[in-house]
DNA sequence: CGCCTTTGACCCGCGC
DNA sequence: GCGCGGGTCAAAGGCG
């Protein structure tokens, strides 16, 4: 498993769900759309993870992750420091600004949702991963060259939301952080994520 | 016309 | 209290 790193962990107060099976309900990744423009065989790299072209390194990150690794712009942004998050179902579409910074509701205590970032290696910034997304923001991030953009799902009802950017020290290599839960089907048609799961256990298990 | 992006302003938490 | 950084809003404009 030279070209896959796969890091995850998860963590959520609010579900017991184990984060294979969160990722693989409501994630699922499709290459094909946005990645043909840089690199056509891009699903084909995945199905075979022989060639040593790093070119498009998948990696999950887990929140709370500190260390001295290059994964630390991630693990810092995803700290309990930024508990900016809303309930755990994406169920309630709060208007105000305070109630969707902090799960603060009258006598309730924060619950976090479930909150997991990976990198790709890759051109382009936004991987088409089935879900249709808005666009509600940029922000310029310290000790970074590049902006970070915050995502909706368009879906009503549904509050899931990711961030993306790239790392200034490897520009190669774009994070994507997602943020709770779908309440919905996928939109698109599309290699799920869990076959890349499945293929990703495959390949560390060689 | 509907949906989306852009972007400046605003709010909030946190460290000093 | 103040400043900074992160996250979000919302008006304006673009595009198909």
């Amino acid at each position: 498993m030279d070209n896959l790193a796969a890091m995850f962990h998860y963590s959520s107060s609010s579900t017991s769900t184990s984060p294979a099976a969160a990722l693989s309900s409501q994630l699922s990744l499709n290459m094909t759309n946005h990645y043909s423009h840089a690199d056509h065989n891009y699903n084909n790299r995945y199905s075979s993870y022989t060639q040593s072209d790093d070119d498009h390194e998948l990696r999950l990150i887990g929140e709370n992750k500190k260390g001295p690794s290059d994964n630390a712009v991630v693990a810092d942004r995803i700290s309990p420091s930024s508990n900016s998050f809303s309930t755990g179902d994406g169920d309630d579409l709060n208007t105000s600004m305070a109630s969707t910074k902090l799960n603060v509701r009258k006598g309730e205590k924060k619950i976090r949702k479930p909150k997991f970032a990976f990198q790709t290696r890759s051109q382009v910034d936004i991987l088409d991963d089935g879900y249709r997304w808005r666009k509600y923001g940029q922000k310029a991030v310290k000790n970074n060259k590049f902006p970070r953009s915050y995502y909706r799902c368009t879906q009503q009802g549904c509050n899931v939301k990711k961030q993306v950017q790239r790392l200034s020290k490897d520009e190669g290599v774009v994070v994507t952080t997602y943020e709770g839960i779908h309440t919905h089907p996928i939109e698109k048609s599309t290699d799920n994520f869990e076959h890349i799961l499945t293929q990703m256990q495959i390949y560390s298990s060689c």
